[in-house]
RNA sequence: GCACGCUUAGCUCAGUUGGUUAGAGCACCUCGUUUACACCGAGGGGGUCGUGAGUUCGAGUCUCUCAGCGUGUACCA
């Protein structure tokens, strides 16, 4: 065996390791199963990384991710599995557009305009480039196991085609149609942006009563009422009785006189304000939709670039902001100004990329109809229902399964979703239109297809195809399968779907998760996209904020990576955080998780220093052997539930548990003594390959340096809970025996003050015939050179003495007791172990308890009552013995 | 407003279907520093599990109330 070196160097090896995986193949299931590592016919675990945005770097959220995700692929993979998990990124329409605009401005001081559409298309694509590299290069040096032969990227040939495709498909369904609609419009970005990507702010405002007619309206935003001739109230208004419905009145307003019509609509909160509203149907929800009812005619106000238009009169062209004032001074001046409020609490909406000012607008738009009934498999179904029922009837699990509340109510909510955008960078709307529309009746339909159209198939005329690309999740929407090359039959798609698992973070649950099930179920007629949804929270700092650039509170996962080496970093992110709940992040952490890797380290340079032979050979001699085994045993069968669970954070606790204070503390301690180097190494080896999956890169490095195998770490077996041959009664021993040992060296560290009496710990044992092997134990373990144990054998030496008599082992201490202290220790122990007896004879006098409660739990009382009672009888003897 | 969470040790959080005297890491205190490891070892203190009620033989865990915090979503002119 190889001598390890004196301490890890994450930063000298990450990137040999990371390689040589690489060149490994084994990311690759095609290539295990070709080398033999996995069975042809073995069950799947397939995966797709949420791919990330091409916008940059990854941040610490994308490390978060790419540790779970890794995690889970390695478990899999050791476990045999046919194990895929198939990176990619995303254009992110709108993101990477407005990332773009923002540094053409910056460094030329030029809009998209000023370059045209092709060429300010080649700028977004050298940009995602460079995106992609820097991602692709960030998520190795996570350490991911991701099949690289197998990327795919949203824009790329393969998923356009896929696009178009799913695209044709529903629009020949009817599922998508053209209509015009209220939509939010982002007059800083100048396009549309779906309802999720609207982010409200709370903003205090001012409000006006305005005098109009006879009627007082209130409004925040009276730039907008220029148009305004309907003037709506509830029905069952009794103030506004006299006025009947479709009745016209004659009132003076900003620009002079117009006529207003009386709608009666309940729409109306009564007790908001006057009761009454004048409606602007053009850039309002709730106007458009009380228009429709009553047919009213609708008029734009704004313009999209923000200003007011020609029927603003002398406000014609101002921005919003402007022409709000100068209009309140011309009312007012007029005297229709009839109270104003400065305290107006509401909440704008804003755009989430641009943080443009929403101003919803009329726009003729691409939609897909989620509650269109459609038939599948014979029944008849919408969108909606399709989403619904996929977690409803247990298709998809979400973990942690609150989310599943949360998804059904934003799915009760759901309006159409807009898919095209005014933006440039995407996929261009698969649909053309014929020049010659006007002349040929048939050539008015628009032209649908997945292959480029050069002119129309009626006329032969000229085509132009729809300028709007699609929103950024109708591409993501199709992601499980269109990786796997769908819409042909490939054998990835035949073998990886449905997927097995989704990981991604709960704020994407209804932009992508959401998306992939109802395209996923449409398109391949009912199937799922995955099987599980698990839910990772977002990580925040120390203090809770999110991270963000102008906090300056950024942990940079790449440069935490050098500090500390990539496991500190996957484990802390893993460790101490559970699904769907925000993790706190700090250095603090990292640096605990780096002393972690380091003790596994040196583990193996205590193993190597010790002049042992490899062997693949276990032989049990002692109970310590015994004891480390099955300890090792009921880990393995425990973290391996967790994992299968996807309780990351519990495996990984407990097998830190188990290394750390179970086999360093103890059993690599004991073996100084005993010396059994085939339970050693058997341990050793199997704690490599169970923390694998968590920390591939500390735990590859000390696989490679100390063994001598055939097989890299990353594809060897993962280990199976084995059952220990040895009796429970000797396990127990050595419980005991390391109880003793702890209560000895706890006297020794807790009491210093000199006396000359004697101490009896009395311990109940049921074996004694490994006491010899103990008996050096102790002496080694409590690092007292003057205590020996004494058998029936062993003489007594002055100092210290352990005798073994009726089953009972007693051990003698002396010179060392501060006896008023452990007096005391002695009494507050008495005290509360006494007080624990009362409460279970409590427990075990109550008629109610010994008939109702199960005879197991019962028994355990009962037990626990006896083993009380005997530690009180115990420690009085001892107090007795001190006093005297 | 509606929905969903969270509230457990000084801090960050675990706590699977209700069942031994509620756990870990960090921090703190004491002792130790020994050829695997000071990126260390041994030990200790510290919690009426947010409040009030209920169900149960038994509640951190289930139900309801209230309070504080957070997230999502809707909105009113």
């Amino acid at each position: 065996m190889k001598e390890l070196s004196k301490q890890y160097d994450p930063q000298k090896t990450e990137d040999d390791i990371y390689k040589m995986w690489e060149d490994s193949g084994f990311f690759n299931p095609d290539v295990c199963i070709e080398k033999g590592i996995t069975d042809a016919d073995a069950e799947t675990f397939s995966i797709v990384l949420p791919p990330p945005n091409v916008t940059g770097t990854l941040h610490i959220g994308h490390a978060a991710m790419l540790a779970i995700e890794d995690t889970i692929v390695r478990f899999n993979r050791m476990q045999g599995k046919r194990t895929l998990w198939i990176p990619g990124t995303d254009h992110a329409a709108i993101a990477t557009q407005s990332k773009v605009e923002k540094i053409l401005k910056e460094e030329e001081n030029k809009t998209r305009y000023d370059l045209g559409r092709k060429e300010f298309l080649k700028r977004v694509d050298v940009f995602a480039q460079d995106s992609h590299d820097t991602i692709v290069n960030q998520s190795k040096k996570m350490g991911s196991s991701l099949d690289w032969s197998r990327e795919a990227f949203t824009l790329d040939e393969k998923r356009s085609h896929a696009v178009r495709t799913a695209f044709k498909k529903m629009y020949d369904d009817n599922l998508i149609y053209q209509g015009a609609r209220i939509v939010n419009w982002d007059p800083i970005g100048k396009t549309t942006v779906s309802d999720d990507e609207v982010i409200y702010k709370e903003e205090v405002a001012k409000f006006y009563y305005l005098q109009y007619g006879p009627f007082v309206i209130g409004t925040s935003r009276p730039e907008t009422k220029f148009g305004d001739k309907y003037v709506v109230m509830h029905p069952d208004d009794d103030r506004y009785k006299e006025y009947k419905h479709e009745q016209e009145i004659e009132l003076e307003w900003i620009n002079g006189k117009i006529t207003a019509t009386v709608i009666k609509d309940e729409a109306i909160d009564m007790d908001f304000g006057s009761g009454v509203m004048t409606i602007t149907p053009w850039h309002d929800n709730t106007d458009f939709d009380i228009a429709t009812r009553h047919n009213l005619d609708y008029e734009q106000i704004i313009d999209f670039d923000g200003t007011l238009l020609e029927i603003a009169g002398e406000f014609a062209g101002q921005p919003i902001t402007d022409a709000r004032q100068n209009i309140i001074d011309k009312l007012d001046e007029k005297g229709l100004l009839v109270k104003l409020e400065d305290d107006y609490v509401h909440n704008i909406a804003t755009a989430e990329r641009t943080g443009g000012t929403i101003e919803p607008q009329i726009k003729k738009q691409w939609w897909i109809d989620v509650n269109k009934e459609f038939e599948q498999n014979g029944k008849k179904t919408t969108l909606k229902i399709l989403m619904q029922s996929a977690v409803r009837d247990n298709l998809i699990d979400i973990i942690p399964e609150q989310f599943e509340k949360t998804y059904f109510h934003w799915i009760d909510n759901l309006r159409d979703w807009c898919i095209s955008r005014q933006i440039w960078y995407g996929h261009q709307i698969p649909v053309w239109y014929c020049q010659n529309a006007d002349e040929n009746e048939k050539c008015t339909q628009p032209i649908v297809s997945t292959d480029d159209i050069i002119s129309c198939p009626h006329c032969d005329g000229e085509v132009k195809q729809d300028p709007d690309t699609l929103d950024t999740w109708f591409s993501s929407g199709l992601w499980t399968f269109s990786t796997l090359g769908w819409p042909e039959q490939t054998d990835d798609f035949l073998t990886y779907h449905s997927t097995n698992l989704l990981e991604t973070g709960y704020d994407i649950l209804f932009f992508w998760v959401a998306r992939m099930i109802l395209m996923t179920r449409y398109i391949l007629d009912g199937e799922v996209p995955f099987k599980t949804v698990y839910l990772h929270g977002l990580v925040r700092d120390e203090k809770g904020r999110k991270m963000s650039k102008s906090i300056g509170n950024v942990i940079n996962p790449m440069d935490v990576n050098k500090k500390y080496g990539t496991d500190a970093v996957r484990l802390s992110l893993m460790i101490g955080s559970t699904p769907g709940n925000d993790a706190k992040m700090s250095e603090k952490k990292i640096e605990s998780y780096r002393n972690f890797s380091n003790k596994l380290w040196n583990i193996g340079r205590y193993i190597t220093t010790q002049d042992i032979k490899e062997t693949s050979d276990v032989s049990i001699n002692s109970p310590a052997d015994a004891w480390i085994m099955s300890r090792l045993s009921q880990t393995i069968s425990s973290v391996t539930q967790h994992i299968e669970n996807y309780r990351l954070s519990q495996a990984g606790e407990e097998l830190r548990d188990f290394t750390w204070t179970t086999f360093a503390d103890w059993y690599v301690e004991i073996h100084k003594i005993e010396k059994n180097d085939t339970v050693l190494i058997h341990v050793y080896k199997t704690l490599l390959k169970l923390w694998h999956p968590f920390i591939p890169f500390v735990t590859e490095t000390i696989w490679q340096e100390m063994f001598d195998e055939d097989q890299i770490l990353m594809v060897t077996k993962y280990p199976a809970p084995q059952e220990t041959s040895m009796k429970e009664d000797v396990l127990n021993t050595f419980e005991t025996v390391k109880e003793i040992i702890t209560h000895i060296r706890n006297i020794r560290a807790t009491y210093t003050v000199p006396a000359n009496s004697e101490i009896n710990i009395t311990i109940i044992t049921q074996d004694v015939k490994n006491i010899t092997t103990q008996e050096n134990l102790i002496k080694k373990l409590a690092r007292v050179g003057k205590i020996t144990i004494q058998t029936e054998d062993t003489p007594q030496t002055e100092s210290a003495s352990a005798i073994f008599t009726d089953g009972k082992l007693y051990v003698h201490l002396s010179g060392i007791i501060d006896i008023e202290k452990e007096k005391k220790r002695l009494e507050d122990d008495i005290a509360q172990t006494e007080k624990y007896i009362k409460s279970i004879q409590g427990r075990l006098n109550s008629e109610q308890f010994t008939k109702k409660a199960p005879e197991n739990i019962v028994q355990q009382e009962r037990d626990n009552l006896i083993q009380a009672e005997t530690k009180v009888t115990e420690s009085s003897q001892h107090l007795e013995n001190l006093t005297n």
